[in-house]
RNA sequence: GGGGAGAUACCGAAGUGGUCAAACGGGACGGAUUGUAAAUCCGUUGGCUCAGCCUUCAGAGGUUCAAAUCCUCUUCUCCCCA
């Protein structure tokens, strides 16, 4: 790598980060790294608790990308050690303790899904379980390893503090937690660590392992945490996340539903449109900038043309109000439909309550004109023409019987 | 081991015998409006064969005409003391 491209990745990482520790370290070991051409080992762990990777846990796989688009190797560590253990995080909830079925599961989907993101190709990265090193310590190995820090230190996280003084419980085993992440950097000699910002204190614990073991302390390199579509920080509990298996259609409609602040951190984040043309996309029109962050974000997450296809069906549906391409034809018994249930039948309502409320709301449309009876029914006969049927302005069907 | 406090709907949080399917806030959904599924305003927010009925306030029993509310036990959490 030239000085100046070399220059250029750095002011990348940067924009994308939100702590680095150090980034003189970072400087020298990439120097190093290119004088002996050995590339750097570049972690990210990510806990197989659940099958969605959203928009949110992308900015570090961002980072990631940039890293291995530099000649450096990526070590993707699959928490499923961590992930059995049932990890109640933040919440006072018992999350259930997985099952291997289930952590297998979630990980295959994982691959395919971060795949999206980075090469993940023999030579191109390196995947470890973290149970490879973990399954097989016996309970003294354990208490090594929880001897390895203390209470009052673990005491300083930031998480656990908050709990503390909210008096929520924080359980021992989470205590282990930033160990366990920790050892993992040991285990694989990490160069450098990646996590979203609220994962220092975690990053952190793997530079003090790897010194007291004789290695080199890893860069910890956190990224800001994306904000998801209410404004709070993206995360599958509060539900509203982007998740990576979303539709072209709907990633794009979920970014159009972000709120107009939060469109300057998505653009530095989430894509990789250049400061200049951010700020003169900020100084237009809202609805221009936030379509094109919308179109860029899908891009990313499916292709081009489906972004480009998104955003036209956006454009049609929303501000043109016209009815969208794609609506599904369902078929069913022919014969005198109560509407709060042919509703709920066609999947457009979660119940049939549910269905009432909204047709009373006149939220409802059965061949585009609105209907307000709850008592309405809707008569399928054979061979007779399909019904356009409607439930808020984003649920369509056509029925017919037979 | 001793003492005290607590567990409420998606989340947070009121409610301490009937007027409670349960205030309020957030989220979500619907409507109006618009610049977009932004913002703002209004409405809805357990289920059903829906003017009625059924199941909910950690779990199991009990008291009562009547319980989220009172009693007993169980489970879990927090705080103080040891």
């Amino acid at each position: 790598m030239t000085l100046n491209a070399e220059n250029h990745f750095l002011s990348q990482l940067k924009a994308l980060a939100s702590d680095i520790i150090s980034e003189a370290d970072l400087e020298r070991y990439l120097q190093v790294s290119q004088k002996r051409k050995k590339p750097l080992r570049v972690k990210f762990g990510i806990d197989p608790t659940f099958t969605d990777v959203h928009v949110g846990h992308c900015v570090p796989i961002r980072v990631l990308r940039l890293f291995q688009e530099a000649g450096h190797l990526p070590v993707l560590i699959l928490g499923d050690a961590t992930a059995r253990l049932g990890d109640p995080t933040g919440r006072n909830d018992q999350r259930p303790a997985l099952s291997a079925e289930e952590v297998e599961h979630n990980a295959t989907s994982y691959f395919t899904q971060i795949g999206k993101v980075l090469d993940l190709s023999e030579g191109a990265c390196e995947i470890h379980r973290n149970s490879e090193w973990f399954s097989g310590m016996d309970f003294f190995e354990v208490l090594r390893l929880l001897s390895e820090s203390t209470v009052a230190r673990l005491l300083e996280r930031d998480d656990f503090q908050k709990r503390m003084e909210k008096k929520l419980p924080v359980h021992l085993h989470e205590m282990a937690y930033p160990l366990m992440q920790g050892w993992d950097s040991v285990q694989v000699r990490a160069d450098v660590e990646l996590g979203g910002n609220d994962q220092l204190f975690n990053l952190h614990m793997g530079r003090q392992l790897q010194e007291r073991h004789g290695q080199q302390p890893q860069v910890c390199l956190t990224t800001p945490l994306l904000l998801g579509t209410d404004g709070r920080k993206m995360s599958k509990t509060y539900a509203n996340h982007i998740p990576l298996t979303a539709s072209a259609k709907d990633v794009f409609g979920k970014v159009m539903s972000l709120e107009d602040d939060a469109m300057e951190s998505w653009f530095r984040l989430a894509t990789s449109v250049s400061s200049e043309e951010v700020r003169a996309l900020l100084e237009g029109h809202p609805r221009e900038a936030k379509g094109r962050l919308a179109q860029e974000v899908c891009a990313w997450v499916h292709d081009e043309p489906s972004a480009q296809a998104a955003a036209d069906n956006f454009v049609q549906q929303f501000r043109e109000k016209q009815l969208p391409t794609d609506i599904a034809t369902f078929t069913l018994e022919a014969k005198d439909w109560p509407l709060p249930t042919l509703l709920k039948e066609l999947g457009l309502c979660a119940s049939t309550s549910e269905a009432r409320r909204m047709i009373e709301g006149g939220g409802v449309r059965v061949s585009q004109n609105v209907c307000t009876d709850v008592r309405f029914l809707l008569t399928l006969e054979i061979g007779k023409e399909v019904v356009l049927v409607q439930a808020g302005k984003r649920k369509f069907a056509y029925v017919q019987g037979t």
